[in-house]
DNA sequence: CCGCATGTGTGTCCCAGCGCACAGACGCCG
DNA sequence: CGGCGTCTGTGCGCTGGGACACACATGCGG
């Protein structure tokens, strides 16, 4: 595993025009996300905002029961601190890292400064956030209506556009955390999927053995949320390696 | 019921600051919004933004089973087709009339020239922009975690802060598909409701009788919506009459 | 003013998912 | 190599909510 960091890791930065990037570049400061870092908590002035290269990170909601939820996640295609930009400062979620790895960060004036060059990262900052709002509605209608072990196969599915390798750390008991539900259910649900021979687990590291099984239980939402991030992002810079986008 | 109409009765534009406003004024176009009229369906292309006046609006998510859910609502608060000035033109959900009204509308060409101008109309939208989110993000999590009566409660309450009279004109059946859920569960939610008092309905009207038991049955993502939009759209221009934001 | 479409109230059955409780199983660390 | 903490499997009973099936109100249109 080559530990050569890039900002181009990032697919937002690498979608920027050259002149954009080298602009940024200088102010891009590498950072270790290791896992269960809290990124900032609920009403928490943000300082930084991140570009995952490695790392993914969970945009997380707790309620005052303890209860919690994933929103949405982020992974070397996006950008964690969105209100940076769009003039909020804080949110009611937190952020945490759900894959250690590495992300790149920008302070808050410069990326404040960006809203008034109105440029092609403001632009592309906007785009993103809206498939960011697209997954977060898809999470929505998603609890609603599919059944756990859709949403843990479009959670895998997510997970592994994120993680080329398709090795995931990761336990039963925090995946069902991210979905909201018992960690039984996850249990059972992975159960299912291991004995289909879609995935093989042992205590804390999960494997997808066939990604097509997993697609086709999963519910449509990850499809949804493929699609539109692929749509929102393109024609941005037509080559990017999000890969078999469809 | 006084039938002047003025831009300002919308939230967002009157919280424009004067010489801005008076450079929208001229191309906001009344129209009005009959009750299931439909903004856009998924992937459609807007042509206009809405700036609701007494109508709502309903953003709405159907799934391929027909399943649907409403992803968040907007009033006299914001503003509907952010993906104008967003960047991406479409989303995936659609836009449905809740309650019948009015609304000004923008050409979407000129909405997005304000994305190049990058001043105070940008930076109000993308203010009202997170508000928004934080309403998904909230829709989202009570999904998952809150009863049919919470978020009856909740979503009576949202209503009535973009309806003064407190007469909604709405059948069980529409409640219902607003939440996602069944009608009988809405059925029985309300009952419960009207027996201790707080509404009472007929036929496709529902009156809001005691609104503070309904805060104390809803859930906490009443507030933390409420106070979110509060907090982030206050603090453009101090005094809206966005009333009791606690 | 009648009738029928459209809302609303119930009741019954069923099941996914929750809460709890505990039994194994793995694997890290001393 | 042995022990213990952590992770995983399983078995309850319970319940909110879903699907379906009607019976009843209501009020608008003819």
């Amino acid at each position: 595993m080559s530990s050569a960091h890039s900002p181009s890791q990032n697919h937002l930065l690498a979608a920027l025009p050259a002149a954009e990037f080298d602009r940024l570049a200088g102010h891009l400061e590498l950072v270790p996300m290791p896992l269960g870092a809290v990124l900032y908590e609920p009403g928490e002035q943000l300082q930084h905002a991140y570009f995952p290269t490695t790392a993914i990170v969970s945009l997380h909601y707790v309620l005052e029961s303890g209860a919690s939820a994933e929103i949405a996640g982020v992974g070397n295609e996006g950008v964690v601190g969105i209100s940076l930009f769009m003039g909020g400062d804080t949110t009611p979620s937190s952020a945490v890292v759900q894959t250690a790895g590495h992300a790149y960060r920008l302070e808050r004036r410069l990326l404040k400064h960006e809203f008034d060059r109105a440029g092609p990262v403001l632009q592309l900052l906007l785009r993103y956030t809206q498939a960011l709002i697209t997954q977060m509605t898809q999470t929505a209608v998603c609890n609603r209506h599919h059944s756990v072990e859709q949403q843990l196969c479009r959670w895998l599915l997510m997970t592994l556009d994120r993680v080329p390798s398709g090795q995931l750390v990761m336990t039963q008991e925090l995946v069902a955390r991210m979905l909201g539900v018992r960690r039984e259910g996850i249990t059972e649900a992975a159960g299912r999927l291991q004995h289909a021979g879609l995935i093989s687990y042992r205590r804390g590291h999960i494997a997808v053995l066939e990604r097509s099984g997993l697609e086709t239980r999963a519910c449509e939402c990850y499809a949804v949320v493929r699609t539109e991030i692929g749509r929102l992002l393109s024609d941005v810079k037509p080559r990017q390696r999000l890969s078999a986008v469809a």
